[in-house]
DNA sequence: GTTAGCACTCAACGACACAGAGTGCTAACA
DNA sequence: TGTTAGCACTCTGTGTCGTTGAGTGCTAAC
C-alpha cells in the first residue's frame, strides 16, 4: 500500500494531535480540520489503511488512534516541518551561555540543569574524559543473599556501578574472594589492554564461583569497552513525572531507577558519533525501561576536539520539531562557547 | 493527663506497627501483644487518651490509630530501644570505606549513592566549602512571563538557583536591568561584607520594579547569609518512590521537585550545628513539602575540623532506631577515614 | 479499674447500568 | 470508483448502590 499525500496529512494531523493531548485521536478530530476537507467516514478508511501499514495503533476497538514508533520514526523522518526558534526562546538559550563558570563540567551541569526548567523535558549531557582509563579497584558489596553490587573504580574518578542478581546465595566472604582475583588480575591494567581472551582467564581461575561469575565478568566488560567514559549529568528528571504517561508510579519508578544507574544511558548514548542530531525513538533504545521514551541527542565539541553529546528525553509522545530545533540551536552554542569564550573566563 | 508505663507501652507498640506496615494500628492489634495482657477495650480506652493527649490520630472514626508528629517525637526522645547494628550490615559499611577514590568530594558522592542501595532511604551527605565564598555572577532568565529562575554563582564553583514566582510580569529586558544592578553592587564582593542594609541600598535603587524586587532580594540575602556552601549530594532518590506515602504520583513529584532545588535542603540543614545525631520530624522540617517526611542527620568531621553533614530522608514512619544506629556508625567510619585514610589513599 | 457486648461509622469493594466516544460495515451517492 | 451517511456494535469510564468488615465509643456488668 502506498503512503499517498492524504496518508501522510492523515498520519501527521494524529501525531500532531496525540503530541498535543495525549490522548487517543478519533476521526471525527481529525476530520474537522478544514484543510482536508473530507468526512470522518473517509478518515476511518484510511486510518485503517495506516494501520495495516503498522503505522497506527488502536488501544481498543472503540477508541481513536495512536502512533506507533514506526509512525514516529516516518514522521520525523519525512513529514516533521522544523520548529523556528522565538526570539525568545533563542535569546533565552544565549543568555545560559553567559554563565560565569569557569570549570567546564559545572559549567555543563548548570546548562543542563537550568536548561531542563525552560524546555521542560529532561536534559542529559555526557562530558568527554580525554586520557585512556585505567582500573584502578572493583569492589563487590552484597546487598542481599541474592543480590550484589559491583563497583568498578578507574583512575580517572569514574565509578560504574551495577546491581547484579544472582542465580544462587553469595556470602560475603565469596564477595571478597572474587574482587580480590579481579583486583590482582585486572587493576592497574589500562582498559585498552583488556580483551576478552583475558576475562575469559579469569573465569577458569574463578571455576568454582561458576553460577555467579559470569554476569559480573559481563559488566567488567562491558565497562572497559565503552571506550569513553563520560560523565553524565542530568537536569530536570522530575520534568519526566509531568508527563501522563508517567502517572502511575510503578511505571515512573521503573523509569527513574534505570536513569539512576548511569551506566545504563551510557549505553543507550554510547557509539552515537554522528554528525547530526540523532533521534531514537521508544524501541529504538534498545532497552525496555526506555520503551515509551524518545531520546534527542546532539553531538558537540570542545576545542573543536573531544565529542560530547547533549540531548533531552521524553516520552515518545514528545514535540520532535521542537526538540530537535532545541538541541541543534544549544549544541552549536556549546560549540561556539568552547571555541571563543573558555579563554576569557578563566 | 500522665503518661503512665502502658500508656508508654501502647504507643511504641502503635509507632512499631504503623512503622513496619503503614497501616492504622487497631486496638485488637495491640492487645494482641502477649506482654500486656489487656483486651482490646482497655486498649482502646488508653488509645483515646494518647489521642487526646496529642500523640495519636485517627485518620477517620473508623479506621485505627497513627502516630503524629507529637507521638514520633515522644517515641524517639523517650521510647525507643537502640537498634544493634549486624555484624553483616557493620562489614558493609566498613567495606564501604576501601572505596580507593582520591579525591574528597568524588568519594562521599558515591558513598551516598552505593549506602542508599544498602539502606534503602535517600542518603543525603554535604561537603563544607572551607573558603569564604564571594559572589561571581547574578543571573535572572524569565521562563514565562510570571515565572523567573534566579541564579546565583560564587567563586568556589557553588551555583545556586531558584524559581520565583512573580505577582506582575516580567520581561526579558526588565530581568537584564534588575541583573545588571545586582551585578554591578553585588558581584566580586565576599559574602561576609554583605548584610541587610546593603541590600535595601538595593530595593531603593530598583524602585522601579517594587512588586518584582523583594523576592529577588530576599533570596540573595538568603544566598549570602548561609554561611557555608556546601554541596549537596543525593543517593536513592528513587528510593522514596518505594514507600506507599509516595504512590500518589503528585505527592512524589512535589517531594522530588522540592529536593531537586538543592537550596531547599540546605535551608533544612543549615543551622544545625550540633554534636550528635539529629531527627527532624514532619513538620519540624519547616516546609510543607516535607510535612510527610522526616531526616535523620549527623554531622562527620574532615581533618578533625571542617564539618560536613550526613542523614537519611524517609516518610515521618521511617524506622528511626534503625536510621540512627546506621547514620551514627556511618559518620563514625567517615571521621576516622578522612583522619587515617586520605593520606594512603592520594 | 477492666472487660464484654452492642450499636454505630466509614472506607473499600464489587455489581450494575448507562452515557459517550469511536469504530467497521453497508448501501447510497456523485 | 472514491466518498459519505447511517447504523449497529464495542468498550471504557463513571456514578450509584448495597454489602462487608474492621474498628470505634459507650454502657453496664464484673
Amino acid at each position: 500500500m502506498e503512503l499517498d499525500d492524504r496518508k501522510k496529512a492523515i498520519l501527521e494531523a494524529v501525531i500532531e494531535s496525540y503530541i498535543e493531548n495525549a490522548e487517543p485521536v478519533g476521526s471525527r478530530t481529525i476530520a474537522k480540520r478544514k484543510q482536508l476537507n473530507i468526512s470522518p467516514a473517509t478518515v476511518r478508511n484510511e486510518m485503517a489503511d495506516l494501520e495495516e501499514m503498522g503505522l497506527l495503533e488502536q488501544p481498543h476497538t472503540s477508541a481513536g488512534r495512536i502512533p506507533s514508533d514506526l509512525g514516529y520514526r516516518v514522521y520525523v523522518d519525512k513529514l516533521m516541518k522544523r520548529y523556528e526558534l522565538t526570539a525568545d526562546e533563542i535569546n533565552r538559550m544565549r543568555s545560559l551561555m553567559q554563565l560565569k563558570i569557569s570549570e567546564m563540567d559545572s559549567l555543563i551541569r548548570e546548562i543542563t540543569n537550568i536548561y531542563s526548567r525552560l524546555i521542560n523535558y529532561t536534559v542529559i549531557a555526557t562530558m568527554p574524559e580525554q586520557k585512556q582509563a585505567t582500573i584502578k579497584h572493583f569492589q563487590i558489596m552484597p546487598i542481599d543473599s541474592h543480590n550484589i553490587l559491583l563497583i568498578v573504580v578507574t583512575d580517572s574518578k569514574m565509578v560504574k556501578e551495577t546491581k547484579i542478581t544472582l542465580t544462587r546465595p553469595i556470602t560475603l566472604y565469596d564477595a571478597v574472594q572474587i574482587s580480590s582475583v579481579l583486583n590482582e588480575s585486572l587493576a592497574g591494567v589500562p582498559c585498552k589492554d583488556i580483551n576478552i581472551s583475558s576475562i575469559k582467564g579469569l573465569q577458569s581461575e574463578l571455576y568454582e564461583y561458576d553460577e555467579i561469575i559470569q554476569p559480573i565478568l559481563d559488566f567488567v566488560y562491558e565497562c572497559i569497552s565503552t571506550e569513553d567514559n563520560a560523565k553524565i549529568f542530568y537536569g530536570g528528571i522530575t520534568n519526566l513525572l509531568n508527563f501522563p504517561e508517567y502517572s502511575n508510579i510503578n511505571r515512573a519508578r521503573e523509569l527513574l531507577e534505570y536513569l539512576d544507574n548511569k551506566s545504563n544511558i551510557q549505553r543507550v548514548i554510547a557509539h552515537r558519533q554522528h554528525e547530526k542530531v540523532k533521534i531514537l525513538i521508544g524501541s529504538e533504545n534498545n532497552a525496555i525501561e526506555l520503551n515509551d521514551c524518545s531520546v534527542v541527542l546532539s553531538p558537540y565539541q570542545i576545542d573543536g576536539r573531544a565529542i560530547g553529546t547533549i540531548g533531552l528525553i521524553g516520552p515518545t509522545r514528545m514535540n520532535y520539531s521542537k526538540a530537535v530545533s532545541n538541541i541543534e540551536f544549544l549544541a552549536g552554542q556549546l560549540n561556539r562557547l568552547s571555541e571563543y569564550n573558555m579563554e576569557e573566563k578563566k
